[in-house]
RNA sequence: GGGCGAAUAGCUCAGUUGGUCAGAGCGCCUGCCUUACACGCAGGAUGUCGGGGGUUCGAGUCCCUCUUCGCCCACCA
């Protein structure tokens, strides 16, 4: 990128590049924003006693090895449009920034580093292993950070957070610890989802299902004593029928009632195994006979467990045919060692060769995959470190049923409510070497083994006998470390911690909706369980960015838009905007990697349009001081500044409606509020078109000339301007903060060493109603759009003058006159003031409140072509006049209607009878009768 | 299999409590390089608000139903 622009703010006073040239101001002005400390949060200004709110978001951490992708983009802009406007609002603000661990995910990075050199991490060892890949987070793990800070996020970079921190492993051990007194983590022998490729256990939210066509096997196993017949079990998965023990029908089928207790003959193995009658089996999926295969199945487990079953393990740890626990005889040579998927395929033929394949049936199911690596998930059994989730999920729901936590967009609350009541228990072991080490021992001496030892710190000797122990070889969870985010960076386990104290509870929580259990709900448990309260108040749930055939958007698939090339091409404020307004509650961003000029339009050109309103301000306004606003006289001004006066006004009310209250008014959300604010999308469109069309297309063009005619009123509208375009920056600022720094700064007035990005949010005044002279504009605006829209339709050339008469009530006769140079200018137009139309060709515009411009047009139409136009208009309108009537007749509408609604109606119907009047006169002086 | 959500201009979407709600951006058409801006200015066109039924004086806005998409959950092997 070329830096051979200036940068904006080491220009001269008052001036500012021609062209906006964002990858040499953007870090510019974020490496001033970071040497003054602007994003840095004082507590002292916010505890007890200090003279600030605080208010606090903690960072979704990206996972430490991540580069920057749309999501992390969209994610870290909304909360940073709240941090600023939170700032800017006068709040000791604090956002904590930093990165996650991310156990699998970084292991298998790693260990893909390793394959390439031809080694594994097994030959590695374990301790080298953490070494290395420790090594490789030192190095690469800041990336997606400074990527952050191109974007512009205002985190308080001096809290920087990792999950893996000496300080937040701290918090890990206390938490584990913690819920082990208390009974609420607990080792589990059963059947979990299992990576064959990761080689470790996953949590029932890490293996994803996937909608697969697969086959529902019919197989025919003959009843022992009368191997003529058999009994036909249905399976998906006929592989792993080397382990099973039984087969189970339902108590009441009759279909089957006889054979109960009976045994059948194993295909294959030769094997008997009992006829079992179990709840379990349903009599109308398949044959109504389920296989039963403790060691393979969670359902199957539970079956085998009432049934006082064994659980052969007949497939290991890499998906591997082999012969397990209480397996022997099961694996015969011919399939041992095969892959699992091989081992199907090859039983399927074995069996289909015996005349025992009955029929194959095409089945639609769902299979789990590993959520890092899309490896088919494996059911095994094994022991697991659990968290019993009941009692945690408790206070979680009902924190958000009595309002303490609310969700937006509110659909989610149920699902919320249904996963939090329906809660399985957490399965937090892996079996991992990157992750934090389960602060488990075993004492090798003792005679009690199954007697864990849960410690805070590190044992090198039984605390019962002083024998010597060794540690758990199993890691936690990744989100084992997240779920304590919000309370971990803050200072937990220390209660007594400046920043939790002062900035605990957080304000409110932006993520995605994929991340609702994995994390969200489990860190508002976490919250209930460790502080006693919920550790934010909102959960703001954004949407997905997609491509434009509604796909994800993701590294596999190619589809994905990289943030910076964004941010180099147009700049953050481009990217930030744009994602921003395209983002309602709860609806994905749809943009189009293929064509980034098209998707990031919106951003680049509105920034642009900003850059171009400060060089225009800045060259006409200059670098004297202007007036002080507040002690403007009020009676100076003009009609136009009145006017976007109450336009700003206007403007900053509705986006402090759109963004919302920062927090509930009570401690819990009142019915009210709990579904208002988060509208970034809204705010967005208020303050550009404030910005754009109402600043830009109609205040500026109406003083350019004041701007140029030394004198009073130039001063009363430079004033006007730089107070009006000042607060138009504060408003933008949170969503466009570089531009708007950047132009700032230069404002007559601006102090050194002060920044917007520490300026206060514009203040709403309390009045309401439009002013007089801002009413008064709006009838020039009408003449302006009138007259253009004439001069559009009869082609008039664009530099020449045209006349208008005009027929006005004595008041907007008085405001025109005062006006008309200003007119002149915008519609290149001269009024002459008429007490009623002369005869003759003319074009006819027609304004609210009866206004009337008649616009001689000879040399310009002919009059038939105008004539038929006047018809159609007057056509028009009695049709409208007709349906407006017949509401008005309909007893109905006026008994029922509120008053506010009938009266406004019967005005627009007098309206329109006068307007109808002046066009009927209009069409017989100009066509004549017909 | 349950539950939830969405269907509004060519495209992406706004439209909180039923009564100027038929809108924005991009695209398109016409004319303009008007000394801030062609990433611009001015003007313009485009939609039986998915189909059908209902409630109401009045419905994109509420109810029912159908169709089509999407999401979440689920131990039907």
């Amino acid at each position: 990128m070329s830096i051979s622009e200036p940068i904006a703010s080491d220009l001269p006073p008052g001036q500012l590049p021609a062209h906006y040239d964002p990858a040499a101001t953007e870090p510019a002005i974020y490496a001033r924003w970071q040497e003054a400390g602007c994003f840095t949060a004082d507590a002292s200004r916010a505890a007890a006693g200090g003279d600030r709110e605080p208010y606090t978001l903690v960072m979704p951490p990206p996972n430490v090895t991540a580069i920057l992708h749309v999501g992390h983009g969209l994610n870290n802009t909304v909360q940073d449009v709240l941090v600023r406007w939170a700032r800017m609002k006068g709040r000791e603000t604090l956002w904590v920034p930093g990165t996650d661990h991310a156990g699998i995910a970084t292991q298998n990075v790693v260990e893909k580093q390793l394959a390439k050199e031809g080694l594994t991490r097994q030959e590695l060892g374990r301790a080298r292993f953490v070494a290395r890949t420790a090594a490789f987070v030192e190095e690469t793990g800041g990336v997606i950070l400074q990527q952050l800070k191109a974007i512009g996020v205002s985190a308080d970079w001096s809290r920087t957070a990792y999950t893996f921190s000496p300080e937040l492993s701290l918090a890990v051990r206390e938490a584990f610890v913690r819920l082990h007194e208390r009974g609420l983590v607990y080792k589990g022998h059963r059947v979990i989802h299992w990576c064959p490729r990761c080689l470790t256990s996953l949590s029932d939210e890490e293996a994803e299902p996937e909608e697969t066509t697969g086959a529902l096997y019919h197989l025919a196993y003959p009843i022992e004593g009368d191997e003529q017949r058999t009994l036909v079990v249905a399976t998906t998965r006929p592989e792993t029928m080397l382990g099973d023990v039984a087969v189970a029908v339902n108590p009441d089928d009759e279909r089957y009632q006889a054979l109960i207790g009976k045994r059948v003959i194993l295909p294959i193995l030769d094997m008997p195994i009992p006829v079992i009658a179990d709840e379990y089996a349903d009599p109308a999926f398949g044959t109504g006979v389920v296989k039963i295969t403790p060691a393979h199945d969670a359902n199957d487990f539970d079956v085998g467990r009432r049934h006082s079953l064994a659980s052969p393990i007949v497939i290991d740890q890499n998906g591997i045919l082999n012969e397990g626990a209480d397996a022997a005889g099961r694996v015969p040579d011919a399939l041992r060692g095969l892959d699992r998927f091989e081992a199907r395929t090859r039983i399927v033929a074995m069996l289909q060769a015996s005349g025992r394949l009955v029929e194959t049936e095409v089945h639609q199911h769902n299979v789990r995959h590993c959520y890092r690596c899309e490896t088919v998930v494996e059911p095994r059994l094994s022991d697991q470190w659990f968290v019993r989730m009941a009692d945690l999920a408790a206070p979680a729901l009902d924190g958000v049923r009595t309002g303490q936590v609310r969700i937006l967009p509110e659909k989610w609350i149920g699902v919320y409510e249904h996963w939090m009541s329906n809660i399985r228990d957490w399965n937090i072991s892996r079996q991992l070497w990157w992750g934090h080490r389960v602060p488990v021992w075993y004492c090798t001496e003792c005679d009690a083994p199954n007697d864990v030892i849960a410690s805070r710190e590190d044992l090198t000797a039984c605390p019962h006998c002083g024998g010597a122990v060794v540690q758990d070889e199993d890691v936690l969870d990744t989100w084992f470390s997240s779920w304590l985010w919000p309370i971990s960076t803050l200072g937990w386990p220390n209660e007594s911690s400046t920043d939790l104290r002062t900035f605990y509870p957080t304000d409110v929580l932006v993520t995605a909706p994929e991340i609702l259990f994995f994390w969200v709900a489990r860190m508002i448990m976490s919250g209930y369980a460790f502080m006693g309260e919920a550790p934010f108040h909102t959960v703001y749930l954004h949407g997905t960015a997609r491509d434009t055939q509604g796909r994800k958007m993701s590294k596999s698939l190619g589809n994905g838009i990289d943030p910076m090339d964004v941010v180099q091409l147009y700049g953050a404020d481009a990217l930030r905007y744009t994602l921003v307004s395209s983002m309602g509650l709860g609806s994905d961003v749809i943009l189009d990697p293929a064509d980034l000029d098209k998707s990031f339009a919106t951003g680049r050109n509105f920034a642009t349009k900003l850059w171009n309103i400060g060089r225009f301000l800045l060259s006409n306004v200059g670098t004297e001081p202007v007036r002080d606003f507040a002690s403007l006289d009020r009676d100076a001004l003009s009609r136009a500044d009145s006017w976007i006066l109450d336009r700003l006004d206007l403007a900053v009310r509705e986006c402090d409606r759109s963004i919302g209250p920062m927090n509930p008014s009570s401690n819990v959300w009142p019915e009210e509020e709990l579904a208002s604010g988060l509208r970034l999308n809204e705010y967005a469109d208020t303050a550009r078109r404030f910005v754009w069309n109402e600043l830009a297309d109609w205040y500026l063009e109406a003083i350019k000339s004041r701007l140029l005619t030394p004198g009073d009123d130039q001063q009363v509208a430079r004033a006007v301007l730089v107070h009006v375009f000042d607060g138009a920056l504060r408003l933008l600022h949170p969503i466009i903060p570089f531009v708007t720094e950047a132009i700032w700064q230069k404002l007559p007035g601006h102090r050194d060493g002060t920044f917007l990005t520490l300026a206060s949010w514009p203040a709403a005044s309390d009045a309401t109603a439009t002013s007089v002279g801002g009413g008064q504009f709006e009838l020039i605006q009408q003449i302006v759009e009138g007259m253009r829209r004439v001069r559009s339709e009869y082609g008039v050339p664009p530099g020449k003058m045209i006349e208008a008469f005009v027929v006005a009530a004595p008041v907007h006769r008085q405001t025109l006159d005062e006006e008309s140079s200003l007119i002149g200018r915008l519609a290149k137009t001269s009024l002459a003031f008429v007490e009623r139309a002369p005869a003759g060709a003319a074009a006819n515009v027609i304004l609210a409140g009866g206004t009337e411009l008649i616009v001689p047009l000879e040399g310009l139409i002919d009059v038939e072509k105008e004539c038929t136009r006047l018809r159609a208009d007057l056509a028009g309108l009695e049709k409208q006049l007709t349906a407006l009537e017949g509401r008005l007749e309909n007893a109905g509408f006026v008994a029922r209607a509120p008053s506010h609604v009938v009266d406004a109606e019967r005005a627009k119907r007098e309206e329109w009878h006068a307007r109808r009047e002046l066009l009927r006169a209009r069409i017989e002086g100009l066509c004549g009768a017909s």
